[in-house]
DNA sequence: ATCAATGATGATCTTCCGGTAATCTAATGC
DNA sequence: GCATTAGATTACCGGAAGATCATCATTGAT
């Protein structure tokens, strides 16, 4: 009833992977390896985040994926819609279907308002934002599950996470 | 990814539906037929909540259904932890297995942080909250969608009712 | 003791999501 | 233009949740 679904969850750390618009593009497989999400799922998961102009996708030599548009302009709102849609939102908590704004039933209020501190909530974070983190993170994640190792990898100290609290 | 379930709306319609400890037992069949949950289904459902202590089951004559304690003590955090669990409240949001307080991902803080925000809301929701709406909500729904009388009509098999398909 | 009322339980079906594998199609380099 | 490199697409598999059906087990009235 309120699916951040696992998919989100992977399109989030496939997004963690790209580079800026304009950067090299990368390859759907190198982002499978990185990430350890199976290759042939997340080429689907790519193609649906391309279609909502969350990522462009360019195929043959030299082709690979890159962010349509800044880091910083891609917010988790923005992925979990592209993955999970927006009808989830309005279902009603107790799944009566005649329930509305219109026609209310005695949680719609309250589950409402419930789902808006969510959505808020998902909206104050950017995919800039979780770069910032991304290398501790998901290192201490390969080490623990002996994943491939990346090209590059500057270890940036341990920060002060995202929580807006 | 945070399932508050079909099944839990479920069981608050349910529930909404029993009396106070003590009260005269509640049929299941009742229950089914007011609130429109197919009967062999509930069935299932006021088993788990029988034994997760928030109801009382008894079979054979007058037999039925009762609250385990007052309306007022029993909250929509104890409906969605009798059926849902707890798990989910633990997995990581971008599906990290090796995520945990000692070894968090980026996201870590800022998802715990906004499930706790919803559990609190949970919590402060109690059954007797919801009986002081439940007439007006429940007969707007009712009426919206000519449910049975709690003297059993048929439902109409093409219109959309919960759960049906 | 018997029987009917009533909840409990197990088998099965369906649907949806996550996942795999094979194949198709577009872009690039030669 | 042809081969190679990539993403796109299609078909299918398996498990979990929702739902149904048939049957079992318990309680209370008589």
């Amino acid at each position: 009833m309120l699916p951040l679904s696992q998919t989100t969850g992977y399109a989030v750390r496939a997004m963690q992977c790209l580079q800026e618009p304009g950067g090299h593009p990368v390859l759907v497989e190198e982002i499978a390896e990185y990430t350890g999400i199976p290759h042939s799922y997340l080429s689907k998961l790519v193609h649906k985040l391309a279609k909502k102009g969350l990522v462009v996708a360019r195929r043959g030599h030299h082709g690979g994926v890159v962010l349509a548009r800044p880091a910083a302009e891609i917010t988790l709102e923005d992925l979990s819609e592209a993955i999970d849609g927006v009808a989830w939102r309005k279902r009603c908590l107790i799944g009566l279907l005649g329930c509305s704004d219109a026609n209310p039933c005695v949680l719609h209020e309250f589950w409402h308002e419930t789902l808006n501190q969510v959505l808020v909530r998902l909206r104050s974070v950017t995919l800039a934002d979780l770069a910032q983190n991304h290398d501790a993170g998901v290192e201490r994640f390969r080490e623990s599950h002996g994943l491939a190792e990346p090209a590059a990898h500057e270890l940036e100290p341990e920060r002060e996470l995202v929580g807006h609290s």
